[in-house]
DNA sequence: CAGACGTGGGC
DNA sequence: TGCCCAAGTCT
């Protein structure tokens, strides 16, 4: 038997039972795609469910407001995402009478899905025969062929697609497709593969030269820059408060937070503090409740040192280029993590 | 076409 | 602890 149907047989007993593996409808098997990219199952899972209770179709997704559709999102990160697939469903309202396109070239038209995406509603959707070639995929066959070009590389992906288009299923292209992303996820692991009970080992050029270890080859990142930000919080424990939506391209866009000071430094001084929050609320006339301990938050590029600022001042006074908020309708809007946390941790304080 | 884009978990 | 990673895409 060939390695292909080795694998396939081994994929239909031990593939495990998510819910998107229950259907074919490609509105569902879209949106599994989006939340599982650069996202474990055990965290996208729920999102999953959430997302399509709360958008049921294309339709529903569509007509929403970004606003909600972020809201759904929040907590899950890289949001371009959620801000993509409201974009990609009216493309499919407005282009495609709101019937998802049953073409490989128009599906990869659509915002949001690149060349894996693609690939994979439109095998598992549409039993079309096109390769789906993720980060499991990748390392799977760096190991069995020991393609020594990283898999970050333009050139190790190029490799890899060849074979995998040798090696593909037409017959069959969904599952033949997710059953090497299965065994990536289940078996063939970044680290610590359990290469014994592999069920194509004998074929892996890895396992048989015994250098599991050595693949896949990957080019390394750059470090992590330092951002300090300040955030101005204002009368957080009375009535109202002050956010404002991050609409640069940056990080976070188009969600919210509080009015905000950033610097590429830490600020030692209080008075220079001071001076910049003067500048912020345009007034003498404000009191420092309090200074937090700055909160470290880890992005992938980026390592975020924040202090949350409480301060008060007069009920009439304005600040610029931020909407005065109801603290009861707070929950309504969509925040990052790190503002997330405040709020919900000063929230239970009181 | 490198670099940007989040968050949580494993070791 | 700090680093690597997890069903990528966009610019």
């Amino acid at each position: 038997m060939i390695l292909a149907d080795i694998l396939l047989i081994w994929y239909k007993k031990n593939k495990r039972n998510l819910p998107w593996r229950n259907t074919k409808n490609p509105y569902h098997i879209w949106i599994s795609e989006v939340i599982l990219q650069q996202t474990r199952i055990t965290q996208g899972l729920g999102y999953y469910l959430d997302f399509i209770n709360t958008f049921p179709d294309i339709q529903s997704l569509a007509l929403a407001e970004e606003e909600h559709v972020l809201k759904t999102w929040q907590g899950l990160g890289y949001y371009s995402r959620a801000r993509n697939l409201h974009f990609a469903a009216k493309q499919i309202v407005n282009e495609h009478n709101g019937i998802f396109p049953k073409e490989y070239t128009k599906i990869l038209k659509l915002k949001g899905i690149g060349e894996y995406s693609a690939g994979a509603i439109a095998s598992i959707s549409f039993n079309l025969p096109f390769s789906a070639i993720d980060g499991n995929v990748l390392r799977v066959i760096s190991r069995l062929y020991g393609i020594e070009d990283p898999i970050n590389s333009n050139e190790g992906k190029i490799k890899i697609k060849s074979i995998v288009n040798e090696l593909i299923d037409k017959s069959n292209p969904g599952d033949f497709n997710q059953s090497f992303i299965e065994l990536g996820a289940l078996i063939c692991k970044p680290q610590n593969p359990d290469c014994d009970i592999c069920p194509i080992k004998e074929f892996c050029f890895a396992f048989l030269n015994q250098k599991q270890k050595d693949f896949p080859q990957k080019n390394k990142l750059k470090k992590p820059k330092n951002r300090y930000f300040y955030y101005i919080v204002i009368n957080l424990n009375n009535t109202n408060t002050f956010i404002s939506k991050r609409e640069k391209n940056d990080i976070w866009k188009n969600l919210y937070d509080f009015p905000q000071i950033e610097t590429k430094e830490e600020i030692k001084d209080d008075n220079i503090l001071i001076e910049k929050i003067k500048n912020i609320i345009i007034t003498d006339t404000f009191i420092i409740n309090k200074i937090h301990l700055p909160v470290k938050h880890q992005l992938t590029h980026q390592t975020l040192y924040s202090t949350f600022i409480e301060v008060s001042i007069d009920e009439n006074i304005i600040i610029n280029n931020t909407i005065k908020i109801q603290l009861s309708q707070i929950n309504k809007y969509p925040f990052p993590k790190l503002i997330e946390n405040f709020i919900f941790n000063k929230i239970i304080s009181h």
